[in-house]
DNA sequence: CAGTGGTCTAGACCACGCC
DNA sequence: GCGTGGTCTAGACCACTGG
């Protein structure tokens, strides 16, 4: 019996069965303490964790009040093509399109704040499940930020795994839409005549230094995303 | 100066300045204590918010760990048409299209919970950008759940701010793909002839009963999703 | 079984912001 | 001003687990 989660579920059930209503001020640190037979500490944490899914909003001298949830925030786990092939039960294949170090375009050149001229290496490869085209993974990395990437020539390691070793990074956006397939994508995807593609685009930074825009192209009719709670908790219970 | 937030932000430099290589034991509570001059108490709220972040796991005489950034987690916030559509600057128009009490397709009662028969509440309305269409809201309601959506005819609330009010709710999933329209759909909507739509499916429960499911139809060549970084730290600076 | 993290207490001082 | 949350200390005991 871990008391600050006691603590929390305790107040969470009251504040989802609506008898806390949103907007509502609850009892402070030191009525919850006395209520609950510990320490003002032990309350601060599980209030602690409140604030962190967004449960409730603290305020000194104002009290802690409950909030309405839009609910609007989700999680979303970007699927690494591999892992989703495989744990699907099919062979995995990959096979490097190209590798060239070149100028990027002026988007691409913008997300690394980099300067015309400047050089970058262009990658595209495609991922086969059951020899089965899966995704087309086109990506630009800085090579300002990550020199090592001249001396890789991503026959046999994706691009993507070879990174996530390599570089670690700080920060990363990620964007997701659906568009109409160049011709070529339709044919290296093998799309039905009037598919789209399922686009994720992502990018990734190191401190400020832009390491990696890539856009990875998947038939639209065989690909979803789904996203979870925030972890708020349930997940990772020791966390807070 | 915060002292748990300095050491937090210290160790965090020394992790992703590689000092601290991913799979490396650092040093245990007792010796940061030391170092930052503190107690253990003010070093392991420091070390449960790099947890709670991802950057380092922790075991019982193991120690502390630093994890790998495989990097797939990001948050999304879900998109409410009409805050997008004010926000960008164009006037927001309500549609209801059809309210119905009946008996729900299969895959939804599955999603509730629910015995054949058993009745819930159909809702279809459009959402406008300065008159022209910007997205086709689909829900089906739990009746069980939620008996006040019986007296609603949804003629100038959508249902979805309605719910929010009506009824808190306790966990939330979301889905994202593309699909080919249906011709009502590319009547409703305007879409181009080729044009797909991006659906946003929507499903939220209160405790184990299903409350409502959401099919939010957009116009795919004008429709994006985007994420960011996992809260971690920087947004809510209170919490941990 | 020893050492690590996990939890909790009792008490203190501070800082902010409604009233 | 004064009550609220925010932070920190000093010390204690426990629980898990890797060597």
């Amino acid at each position: 019996m871990i008391k600050h989660r006691a603590i929390r579920d305790a107040l969470l059930g009251r504040i989802v069965s609506g008898e806390w209503a949103p907007g509502r001020v609850i009892p402070g640190e030191v009525d919850l303490a006395r209520e609950f037979g510990c320490t003002r500490a032990t309350v601060a944490r599980a209030l602690r964790e409140l604030v962190a899914a967004g449960l409730v909003e603290r305020r000194r001298r104002g009290g802690t009040r409950v909030l309405g949830r839009s609910g609007r925030d989700a999680v979303v786990t970007i699927p690494i093509v591999r892992e989703e092939i495989e744990a699907a039960g099919h062979a995995y294949g990959y096979e490097r399109l190209t590798v060239r170090e070149a100028d990027p375009p002026e988007p691409i050149r913008q997300a690394f704040g980099l300067r015309p001229g400047a050089a970058a290496v262009h990658v595209a490869c495609l991922h086969r499940a059951d020899g089965r085209p899966a995704q087309v993974e086109d990506r630009w990395i800085n090579a300002a930020a990550v020199p090592a990437v001249r001396t890789q020539d991503f026959r046999t390691v994706s691009p993507n795994e070879w990174l996530v070793r390599a570089v670690p990074y700080t920060r990363a956006r990620h964007e997701f839409r659906a568009e109409r397939p160049t011709d070529r994508l339709r044919g290296l995807l093998d799309l039905a005549p009037d598919e789209w593609v399922f686009v994720v685009e992502r990018r990734t930074w190191r401190e400020d230094a832009g390491i990696t825009v890539a856009h990875l192209y998947n038939p639209a009719d065989r690909f979803r995303i789904t996203t979870r709670d925030p972890v708020a908790f349930g997940v990772d219970p020791g966390a807070g």
